[in-house]
DNA sequence: GCTCCGTATGTAAGCGCTTACATTTTGGTT
DNA sequence: AACCAAAATGTAAGCGCTTACATACGGAGC
């Protein structure tokens, strides 16, 4: 125990370089008002003359007072904070709707707690729990693949949460997002009315990743509808990257009846894929097609361009944040929006090469 | 006034679908300890048998005890969260350092709380304040043109913060980042001693971005210093987007004497200049050359491959994040730290073509 | 001028933790 | 067995807000 403990506060106080920071108490006293009118001008929670507040806010100038954050959400039991758990922030699958699921939560006057998890569900349940413990008022969760465990820690903690970037009917969870299946169905449709019959698919690593399973389910699909002839379907799982794109590519071409189109489950391993092949000297699309999920930048900046399924990123950030803060507000679940993407045609895709 | 709220609380919580959560006392209750031992297991500060230790640990498992973050925040004074204000999320620029800025402070049991500015300074404030009233310890913040009104603030709160992605000698501030001055006037010289006299320039927008003037100063400074006679610099500014980089190469290519060499002061623009170029029927690097900065991905996506400034970004990061803990930690300011950038030859950059 | 009532304001009880200080326990010495 | 310091644990006072309820106020209606 230092001798500095022992000193009565206000010595202390001339001790240490900064004076304590001004509290309701004191904009209280200057504004020669009681607390709870001070505390009821912060919120607008009604009920406050025009005068009183104008007197108030003066206070609270001249004192240069800020809210205590943990005194408020220990009083007020919310934090006006919302957390989001997403696999990276590097990919730039995420980036865009992040951005704007940020965006519209300070438009609301809500915070963002980010975490990510690199796709890894044991690092996710962890985050969960620890941004609920900073006090995450409700939650935003990519995908559904996730213990029930969890789910229920959400639920006896009553906490709200959408899980977003995947759709699904009837669900009880609450979704935003588009049909991963689905898109990916009408785009392999798209391909194989072009005449391809050997296709090849690259995708994200599926484990733990639904969204992923869903993109190829979506693709196996489309080729039983089709009912034309095809040779069997190989699918690569690859991390997301260009090089792993590049690599992917690589195998898929090594086997004796290499495929003439290759779909890939997201922008990014489509874009190594195309980098690939033109290194092979195989021309994209004559030689080979390839097209790509999410229609992020990079899809526009290869050459060619990249054939690909949008996905509404912006307004799947905003849509996510409004509900959130609906059910915020109502306490009460929402509806899940699904959302529509559709294939940007660019320069990939073309018809399969004659004999 | 309802009725639900008149009735006392017992029977309240027998009308409302979830029980209270527990709290300290409770856990403290079961351990048959008192809460301060409980607090002393959590926080581990010491001083408390490992009977005991095991004794509470059990009472929380068998509870599903999570700590109240506000009360927990009021008692304490701080809430193990800090806050970073980054232009935006989309720019890949920022997301790989912003990645290992997170996962650093997740290893030290710190929070990340995230809030974008758009480049806009007014909103960059805001967020400070909104960051700050939101609890955060310690800042992250990018580059160094702010108001002398908004260091006052966080002097005034005791807020340490770190600038990062600059460098500055002799500061009163804690930089991390690397002086972009430097790398720009490198890269250059690099440029010029392969023969380059007609230079032309594209960055960002130097309003409120610190860095890209220092950039554009760097790159002055290695004309100047050169010596050889060079054609008057053109300099276009430019949002960060390929179609801007695109867009900003063809002002450069509209002038009767156009420049042999393109320095671009990120590798977003750079990237959409080389992809015009080519669409324009110029060969890269042999009848223009183009440089970035920054190597992000897109950098080695492009084709011809970009020669750009590569920049730590996780390295950074991660300082970032070790400077502010400890700087929490110790109370006191921490030494800024200068982090090395080099120049990643690839193929963008060649000789000058002789006539 | 008095009553009544709706609205503005005040009072004060927590919210669930941390931590300084007080007290008890432990175990090594004599 | 008595003593004592060190270690473990307990006690209780806040931390700075929100909000249910109590009270004061002021104007309308008589």
């Amino acid at each position: 125990m230092s001798l500095f403990n022992k000193m009565p506060k206000a010595q202390k106080d001339r001790l240490v370089s900064h004076t304590p920071l001004p509290t309701l108490q004191d904009v209280a006293d200057l504004a020669a008002v009681s607390t709870a009118t001070v505390s009821r001008c912060l919120n607008n929670s009604g009920h406050v003359t025009e005068k009183t507040r104008l007197k108030v806010q003066q206070a609270i100038q001249t004192l240069g007072y800020s809210p205590n954050f943990g005194a408020q959400a220990l009083a007020a039991k919310r934090t006006n904070t919302i957390g989001a758990i997403i696999p990276t922030m590097e990919n730039a699958i995420f980036a865009r709707g992040m951005q704007a699921f940020q965006e519209t939560l300070a438009e609301n006057g809500i915070t963002l707690i980010i975490a990510s998890c690199s796709y890894r569900p044991e690092l996710e349940e962890e985050q969960i729990r620890s941004l609920v413990a900073r006090g995450a008022d409700a939650l935003l969760l990519i995908g559904q693949s996730r213990p029930d465990a969890t789910y229920q820690f959400l639920a006896r903690r009553n906490i709200p949460y959408v899980l977003a970037w995947a759709y699904k009917k009837d669900s009880e969870h609450c979704y935003i997002g588009f049909d991963n299946q689905a898109a990916a169905q009408t785009i392999t449709r798209q391909v194989l009315e072009l005449g391809h019959r050997n296709l090849g698919v690259i995708v994200g690593l599926t484990q733990n990743n639904d969204r992923a399973r869903d993109r190829i389910t979506g693709i196996e699909r489309a080729i039983a509808d089709h009912g034309a002839q095809t040779a069997p379907l190989q699918v690569i799982e690859a991390e997301y990257t260009f090089q792993e794109g590049a690599k992917a590519l690589d195998q898929l071409l090594a086997n004796p009846t290499p495929p003439t189109a290759v779909i890939c489950g997201n922008d990014v391993l489509a874009v190594g894929a195309v980098k690939r092949a033109k290194q092979l000297g195989l021309a994209v699309p004559e030689d080979l097609s390839i097209t790509g999920f999410a229609d992020i930048e990079v899809s526009e900046l290869i050459d060619p361009e990249l054939t690909t399924v949008h996905v509404p990123h912006r307004e799947m950030g905003i849509a996510a944040a409004k509900s959130l803060i609906a059910m915020l507000k109502t306490q009460t679940p929402v509806e899940s929006h699904l959302l529509e993407t559709r294939i940007v045609n660019r320069q990939s895709l073309g018809p399969v090469k004659p004999h």
